[in-house]
RNA sequence: GGGCUCGUAGUCUAGCUCGGUUAUGACGUCGCCCUUACACGGCGAAGAUCCGGUGUUCAAAUCACCGCGGGCCCA
């Protein structure tokens, strides 16, 4: 019979025809029924987070997570997302048009933002589509969207009613020229001349003194504590004493802290709200209240006295000045300071307390661990990573962000009372440029309102994302169907963020947990073991490599790459030569697609052995499977496939499926056991590697697709494994005594069968042509 | 600076829970071989002080402690 494939290699060209056919078939799309399988897909954001090849692995992983529960019998629904809020696209937008946020009509902001997303969103649709996610891409839905913000908005106004909203002062970056918080990504450092004051605190009811040194003198007058290094032999008897702070006569506490230097200065570090981020640290920390010694126009304020209305530069030569009058200096050094400075202007940055809006959520966490402890994690070492944070937990969640492409948050405050109005829910707000809903005031009848004009954090958006594909308060009767949801996959960095964050969001929400199950995957690293991203310039582009070597072979490479959890390696040279492995699977079907399909055959202890084997492949896959883990599966199919079926199997049976020298009925048994193995590859590896699978369960055994399959079950054969090893001995010892003797494979051979192979003996014969005494 | 996490050949990995042959398999490298499913193949070889040290033990990749190194998150 001639062979129903002739091509010699798996073309990974012929996927493109296999997406079209899924498509056309609709074999993916979703319909609700009683119960169903909901993937809280992560929505990838479109710039500035990396979307390179390990991102490429990671959905691959989660596709193959929706095809293995579809093959469980499980109806799946696997939305797909984008992210689009935030901050990246701003600072890519900035940089495009060469502009400055604050600086351009923010309606006119907004547009240039989001036609840039739509750029990079089409490239990203097109690379997890060409991967063969089998997603709802008809329906992807997108972070921006006014549905999605106008969700966001409910949910908060709904937490505002709640009570769980509040204002407080936080500190931000600030900018005083352009007038304007900036985020830490536009932060950049200098070194600048500065002079490094050794002034003189004394120390309360001793006759002492202590030296400080500080670049900020200015600050004096936030200085809320003394903090000295624990190991530093000078000042151990003076921890818990008080000091008096020059010219403000202030006294404050001398605090033991691990992060004053010994050898910086003279040892001892003055702590004010706010010379730094260190500062900000230890005001946390220490839990000191802070002063506002500078204001939003950049000038200190009334908290510095006599310095109030001076630029901080101003005010710190005139209080060295005084300083020295009042001999409270003891030297005075130049040095070179690392400076945080605003990467716009170039001038210093400010750390100075704002008014923000928080979530409670200090309150809820013993409520998250509870949750936490009842949601399943793959692996199981990750969940560390959410109990650890829920440990670390110190303030509540600050929730505003002074930037253009978020979702805004709806409040608009009364002009003559600054009553906040907070509309009801079922419209998207825009405060910025939409009037008030109210007509007047509540509170004093005034009728002019501000609208806030920041927005929301990007993870107030992204925490809901398992309730918005569920309709949560948009359809009940799907909402009730799909949540909580059955798997969140998502990437190790963002545990603290993203599924936190969700957990929070949801149980406030829903009072339930939003998933049963969480699985999290370690980074994409280069070769030289870095984490791969695009700030750092080392991330591969995923499609080129797609392209080249088929989404196929890239979503093996993954699966049998890729230890769950862990961080791994991207190796465009090994992604190649995972390709060989298909080949080899399809080279192996070629041969059998010379045979034709038949039900049933006499088996003989050869064909029992094989289906021992494979019974034992299924269990190690299914293990794996129902531990989403598909390193399992795969490096075990890899190995069964290769090393046990084609190298050692195929070969013994090869005569007898030729029926040469055997009669039908064992012919018929051959090509039954060499049809019954590979179709049960092609359905165990058809999660992996769906193209190729479809491709040859089409050509060989189906006209339906091999998606639509179940996976297959153990059944319980007698087990023949311990037998393998002594088969492939044997084999490997005929084969090399040939070699040795200068022998072709067909010649033949006189060597004794062991008589633990005896049940093989014809088969093995007929194999090596051996000679038989 | 703090926390977490990992550390087995050039690379990925098995073994570690519960200590016991020569440390598993794959990719890559090198050598030989076109044998009719497959040269994207077959056969074979080299390649690992199991991160280091100390301890427990007759015996440690495996257990304990102390380091070192990588990575991430937070600051």
């Amino acid at each position: 019979m001639e062979p129903k494939i002739t091509e010699k290699a798996w073309e990974p060209k012929l996927e493109d025809a296999i997406l079209k056919k899924w498509d056309d078939e609709k074999l993916y799309d979703f319909k609700l029924q009683d119960e169903n399988y909901t993937i809280d897909t992560p929505p990838p954001y479109p710039s500035g987070r990396p979307w390179h090849i390990g991102a490429a692995s990671h959905y691959s992983q989660i596709d193959m997570i929706a095809r293995t529960a579809r093959m469980n019998g499980k109806n799946v629904y696997f939305p797909i997302g984008i992210d689009r809020n935030g901050l990246p696209v701003e600072l890519y937008t900035e940089k495009k048009h060469n502009i400055r946020m604050r600086e351009t009509e923010r309606g006119e902001f907004l547009n240039l933002c989001k036609g840039a997303l739509d750029d990079l969103e089409a490239e990203m649709i097109q690379i997890m589509k060409s991967l063969g996610l089998s997603g709802d891409f008809k329906n992807y839905y997108r972070t921006d969207s006014e549905e999605y913000r106008k969700f966001t908005q409910e949910t908060f106004i709904d937490l505002w009613k709640k009570g769980v909203i509040y204002l407080a002062t936080r500190p931000n970056n600030y900018d005083w020229v352009s007038g304007t918080t900036i985020a830490d990504a536009e932060i950049v450092y200098d070194d600048l001349p500065t002079k490094l004051v050794y002034m003189k605190f004394i120390v309360k009811d001793e006759q002492k003194e202590i030296i400080i040194a500080s670049t900020r003198p200015e600050l004096l007058c936030a200085c809320k504590t003394v903090i000295v290094n624990p190991d530093d032999e000078r000042y151990s008897n003076l921890i818990g004493k008080n000091l008096v702070v020059p010219l403000t006569n202030k006294e404050v506490k001398i605090t033991p802290h691990h992060s004053a230097k010994i050898e910086f200065g003279s040892g001892a570090v003055m702590v004010c709200s706010y010379g730094d981020q260190n500062d900000v640290a230890l005001f946390r920390e220490l839990q000191l209240e802070e002063v506002i010694a500078i204001g939003l126009d950049g000038r200190m304020t009334e908290a510095a006295g006599d310095y109030q209305g001076l630029k901080p530069k101003q005010a710190r030569t005139k209080i060295i000045e005084d300083l020295e009058n009042a001999n409270l200096v003891e030297k005075i050094e130049d040095i070179s300071h690392r400076t945080p400075l605003s990467e716009r202007s170039k001038i210093p940055i400010e750390i100075v307390p704002m008014e923000e809006y928080y979530l409670k959520q200090k309150d809820s966490i013993e409520k998250m661990k509870r949750l936490g402890s009842e949601i399943e994690f793959y692996p199981n070492m990750h969940k560390q990573i959410l109990m650890n944070w829920l440990e670390s937990i110190s303030i509540d969640w600050p929730i505003s962000r002074r930037r253009f492409y978020g979702t805004e948050i709806p409040i608009w405050y009364c002009n003559e009372c600054s009553e906040p109005f907070v509309p009801e829910p079922g419209k998207y707000y825009r405060p910025w440029k939409d009037s008030c809903p109210a007509e007047k005031c509540e509170k004093c009848g005034n009728t002019e309102f501000t609208g806030e004009d920041r927005t929301f954090d990007t993870w107030m958006d992204s925490s809901i994302s398992p309730l918005f594909v569920t309709k949560f308060n948009r359809d009940d009767e799907f909402f009730k169907k799909t949540y909580p949801t059955g798997i969140r996959p998502q990437a190790k960095d963002i545990v603290r963020t993203w599924l936190y964050y969700t957990l929070l969001r949801c149980e406030k929400l829903t009072e339930q947990k939003p998933w049963s199950e969480a699985w999290i995957m370690g980074y994409g690293l280069d070769e030289k073991g870095m984490k791969m991203s695009k700030s750092k310039g080392n991330a591969i582009d995923p499609l080129p490599v797609i392209q080249k070597s088929g989404a196929d072979t890239f979503r093996f490479w993954s699966a049998s790459e890729i230890n769950q959890g862990y961080d791994f390696r991207c190796s465009e040279q090994k992604i190649e030569s995972t390709k060989k492995f298909l080949s080899k699977l399809w080279n192996v079907s070629r041969f059998l697609s010379s045979f034709p399909i038949i039900e049933s055959g006499k088996l003989t202890d050869s064909d029992k052995w094989i289906l021992s084997e494979l019974d034992k492949l299924i269990s190690v896959c299914n293990e794996g499977y129902s531990k989403y883990n598909f390193f399992i599966p795969a490096t075990a199919l890899r190995e069964f496939t290769w090393n046990i079926f084609a190298a050692q199997y195929i070969e013994i049976a090869k005569a007898r499926a030729y029926g040469i020298g055997f009669d039908d009925d064992e012919r018929d048994g051959a090509i039954f056991t060499l049809h019954k193995v590979l179709s049960t590859i092609l359905k165990l590896l058809a999660p992996i590697t769906p193209f190729i699978t479809e491709h040859l369960w089409l050509t060989l055994y189906s006209k339906n697709s091999i998606h639509k399959e179940q996976l297959p079950k153990i059944e319980n054969v007698e087990d023949m494994t311990n037998m393998t090893q002594a088969i492939v001995e044997f084999n490997s010892k005929v084969w090399n005594e040939k070699k040795k003797n200068n022998l072709s494979l067909k010649d033949s051979i006189r060597i004794e069968i062991p008589d633990n192979l005896n049940q093989f003996k014809k088969d093995l014969i007929a194999m090596h042509n051996l000679e038989t005494s």
